[in-house]
DNA sequence: TTATTATGTTACCTGCCGAAAGAAGAAACC
DNA sequence: GGTTTCTTCTTTCGGCAGGTAACATAATAA
């Protein structure tokens, strides 16, 4: 097994457990604690896992679990300015799809006074936040929840996705790099994602400053398959003209 | 379990209730109240929460929000002591499914501890619900949600019915009649519950009393195609009574 | 081949955990 | 109010599992 195999099967196990302990990920894979040691401190250097001792945990952001206040007032400005920026290319009438994601749930929260809308997600959160207090037609993609997450993924979402056509879709993304584009460590993720992006007229790609110069696994598409990118001003100026002569309407707020 | 793990639990058991006691989670957890505290002195540490005599609370000493509005507001007391009684008819490793409602979230809450389950529910809280605290498998059902109850239904639901077979599903009713059996306002969620019906090897059917003595629209299920009954002691003998001489296991809690 | 990368082994270090004992609180009692 | 009693907290220690670093070896690439 080649070592970018295996560090691909660890990350499958964080994101199906949400956590994996070295001990058990060794034997699994047949070779020593000091290798998983290894694989995991490039992992972490990637951002992609986040270790404690024994193992490690899965880093989507918030890798521990913090208190309903603080949760909602960390970044709440960011993801806020970014959530309206959203809103202005949206129009009333619209179908639009929204990625799993804590700053598309931001982007939910800042059109639920836009009429008549019709989302499609698979993040349950987004799908009940939407329910509670807008008047949109949500569809809440079917299938596995993945722990902790509260995201369902499998083929059930997929062939739902195939049968549907967005004007406007908003993808968030762990990881981002000039040279790779838009890269995810999940398979499963990756494929929902690029179907995302297969049924879309346009693609807004929403992310903040610390996904970028990150590469992961498997791809999703290249920075020239999106139409506009959404983030915030903690990119440097260099990687913006870069993303910009590839002809992509880059909004900083 | 990790450490960083357990933390997260602790952290998760603060934001539920507010406030902790040392004893009760160093039980819950399989641990020395030594480690608690040591644990409880880190989190402090990281301004995560307020130590106590005896325990801890949250660090800003407010209730946590619910963040999702939830109408659970009647007949709580009645609704646990079904989940509870509803909790026994589940075994380790089972496969079931939970029919949408209040009264299924209640069971939701009560089978969190049970090993190696498979849930599947068109009830997007739930979905949360089980994915939060728990380590059961869940699929949730696809398709649209309808506005004010984060349940979803359609074809897509139907269709991924269609592929399984579980042990036991609990379905819940708004209304329930002696000659006409279970029925429903809406012929679409009548034909889900059918389907659940269908494809599920035994029947719970869990209420509570207020859903006697009714009549809706849809025709869902005879009594006679429950296996067992769930309900409060708000229901007069006599009904009962009819009940069980149908051949139904029907329990009062 | 030579340089590079990947892996395992060893020795040593650190962090985690529980037990025990004394200190500090809280509660109950006179 | 003050003393007693019980609980909870802190400190310290030892044992142990996990982590680190350095070195040796094997596999791979140039």
């Amino acid at each position: 097994m080649l070592p970018a195999e295996r560090r691909n099967h660890i990350l499958k196990m964080l994101n199906k457990n949400s956590k994996i302990e070295i001990e058990v990920v060794a034997v699994e894979l047949n070779v020593s604690p000091m290798t998983i040691r290894r694989d995991l401190a490039l992992l972490e250097e990637q951002g992609l896992a986040y270790r404690t001792h024994g193992g490690a945990v899965l880093y989507n952001g918030l890798h521990r679990e913090v208190p309903y206040k603080s949760k909602e007032t960390t970044n709440i400005d960011e993801k806020e300015r970014i959530g309206r920026e959203a809103r202005k290319l949206i129009k009333e009438g619209y179908t639009l799809i929204l990625d799993a994601g804590t700053t598309t749930l931001a982007i939910a929260r800042a059109i639920k006074e836009v009429k008549n809308l019709t989302v499609i997600t698979n993040d349950l959160k987004i799908a009940l936040e939407l329910n509670d207090d807008s008047d949109a037609n949500v569809y809440c993609l079917g299938g596995l929840v993945q722990k902790g997450l509260g995201i369902t993924l499998g083929s059930e979402a997929q062939d739902f996705l195939s049968n549907i056509r967005v004007d406007i879709c908003f993808l968030a993304a762990p990881a981002i790099d000039l040279d790779w584009g838009i890269t995810n460590p999940s398979m499963e993720k990756a494929n929902l994602k690029k179907k995302m992006i297969k049924v879309a007229d346009q693609i807004i790609l929403v992310t903040d400053h610390t996904k970028f110069y990150k590469k992961a696994f498997v791809h999703v598409a290249d920075l020239k398959d999106i139409d506009v990118l959404i983030t915030d001003s903690g990119v440097d100026s260099k990687t913006i003209e870069a993303i910009r002569s590839l002809g992509i309407d880059t909004r900083i707020v």
